[in-house]
DNA sequence: TAGTGTCTTTGGATCGATCTAATGCTGAGA
DNA sequence: TCTCAGCATTAGATCGATCCAAAGACACTA
């Protein structure tokens, strides 16, 4: 009986390409081909050299490869400290997910710390020089981050997950559509019967916090609402939200779209203060769907980033400028979700307990 | 004036050891030995040597080196789907832990990713036949985990985070030990005056959940408190938790101390609903310090564990087995901090506002 | 001057795969 | 019978660093 492929030798695998060609009585190259392009093998030889791979467990050494191929099928990350606990909390679905596809692919991710405070460019630098790996994958891109230029201008594939937000495009992305997003809560609000829905966001210049505030704004007008007075701003944590979400509820608003579930939660705090209930008095509609969203009590409606999409497209686009360096740019913007739970809950349903 | 390493050149940098040891009038093994072991070279030669590698903004290739000192200075980690919600708030900053003191070191994390239910030894054995990395960490470890004795048998360094929960103890771990934690948290609401303080837990057979209820019960028989009747269980989610905590607060708990925040927020739901502030009416400690502790309202006092140095620890212990693989295992025990919030606050301070 | 030892430096082989170019083999056509 | 495609296979060089053992430089003694 050969020994089957998932116990080749109790001590790691010193099998070589050269040791597999002894045995099957062919040249190493033939066992090379046997693996890369089979085609070129005599169909007798092919089983042949194969019988023999999967008898002795053999794998190709990817020090080996990577050093004669010069492609080390690895994607550079770098991860940032807990960059203000706001996008933190779906990071490590997005992670999952690129590991997943690029897995699929052949890859593997590569992990690397970026210092805290807007990341710099020495790990990138570090990787490059020392040949470790094929691309990189950025997120958290900010304004003015210099990352994407930096590694145009020296012809490093890389994909961000994130649109540029100042000047103009660089290179690949995949992004989700805030705007759609918060769009669609606006709908779902408006189907409810709502007509003064405010919006809660960060303070104008963010890209991200524009591009939602973006989607309220457009579908308010859309269906013809006024949005004067009916927006506020906040930077900080759940305490500054719920400062800031007061004067929209004393203008009478009857739900709230924030810009993220802290935001949202904000909300929540402002209204108990008043013992009015998310969802029963006043609709509330976060972003992100943070673990929190499910836990929060009412639970919290919210506009959820289909991450595991992100994570394939972002893979699927970097394997593709690593193809062909000269192709056009390719970005993808990806629908987000609404998710219907208590605060903002579906038409006609009954109103959620407190 | 010379390149300075911060821009080696336009295209990465096809500088190799023999360019340098070319421009530098010396042979190759010059240049490595002056990497290497410098204290081999002739000062004078060394300065001219490290001269010409700065010039040349010279970086040794890692795949040429993995593939001659058979190490390639990787740290496999296998990444899964967000098991459960309960561990996943703080697993990247854990990534980032260990991304950051593997960087210290020389070595780097790389990333794979763990199929759902359970992890399967596949994704381990394929990097190991591959010699695509030099070492494991392991995280979530569960009863029953296969993975520590498989990658013993086969002589490969690995370390856990997390103790082993059933037989006997294999290989290295760093651990936090949950036992402190809700001891701590015991003493802290004994000192605010409590005595009827219960325990919310998973059901019994989850190492991490007896480890902790164990700390609970510790503390109780050291203070001459019952403990009968003050302990329940609860499974599943926030709303399973609401449901288990109620008879504890029917039997007339002053305070609770929950096995996770999950928990603790289970707990906020029961205590809402007759009309109870938590840290006002009844005390509430969580435990993980996860996002959600702080925002909550009132504010959660919870049991936060060390996950940098949880990070280092893990590195620093596989290291050293992988630099003496004979050496005896070690143990590391860390120890969590009691984070003092509303929902339990310090003594003396005033009652926080619902 | 030759001999011995230390201290630096070097040549050549090596890790394990893949590249290029060349080989042996077969059968079709002249 | 001989040539010449066309296919299957192979030999040998190569990627870029590090290992080992041996050679050169140098001072210092006999």
């Amino acid at each position: 009986m050969p020994r089957s492929t998932s116990s080749p030798s109790p001590k790691g695998s010193p099998v070589t390409l050269a040791m597999v060609a002894r045995r099957a009585g062919v040249s190493p190259q033939t066992v090379s081909n046997a693996i890369n392009s089979p085609e070129l093998l005599r169909p007798e030889t092919l089983e042949r050299v194969r019988g023999a791979i999967d008898e002795m467990g053999y794998r190709p050494s990817r020090a080996a490869q990577t050093l004669r191929t010069r492609s080390s099928k690895l994607i550079g990350y770098g991860i940032q400290p807990t960059p203000g606990g706001d996008t933190a909390p779906v990071m490590d679905r997005f992670l999952h997910a690129l590991s997943q596809a690029a897995d699929e692919a052949g890859y593997r991710m590569l992990l690397f710390a970026c210092p805290p405070g807007g990341p710099s460019l020495e790990g990138y630098e570090e990787l490059l020089g020392r040949h470790e790996v094929d691309g990189f994958v950025l997120s958290n891109t900010a304004r003015q981050d210099p990352r994407q230029a930096w590694l145009a201008k020296r012809g490093v594939p890389f994909v961000g997950f994130g649109r540029m937000w100042s000047g103009r495009q660089i290179g690949d992305w995949a992004d989700v559509d805030g705007a759609s997003g918060t769009d669609a809560a606006v709908e779902h609000l408006v189907a409810l019967g709502h007509r003064r829905i405010a919006f809660l966001g960060w303070p104008r210049g963010s890209g991200v916090g524009d591009d939602r505030a973006g989607g309220w704004q457009r579908a308010m007008r859309r269906h013809g609402l006024p949005t004067r007075g009916r927006r506020a701003e906040s930077a900080g944590d759940v305490e500054a939200a719920r400062i800031a979400v007061k004067p929209l509820l004393d203008a009478g608003a009857t739900a709230v779209v924030a810009a993220s579930d802290m935001l949202a939660l904000g909300c929540y705090h402002a209204l108990r203060e008043r013992n009015a209930v998310p969802g029963r008095d006043v609709a509330v509609v976060g972003f992100d769907d943070s673990p929190i969203a499910g836990i929060l009590s009412p639970s919290l409606s919210t506009v959820a980033q289909p991450l595991e999409a992100v994570g394939r497209e972002c893979v699927r686009l970097l394997l593709a400028r690593m193809a062909d360096p000269a192709a056009p740019p390719e970005r993808v913007l990806l629908e987000p979700s609404l998710v219907i739970r208590d605060s903002a809950p579906a038409p006609g349903s009954d109103t959620p307990a407190p």
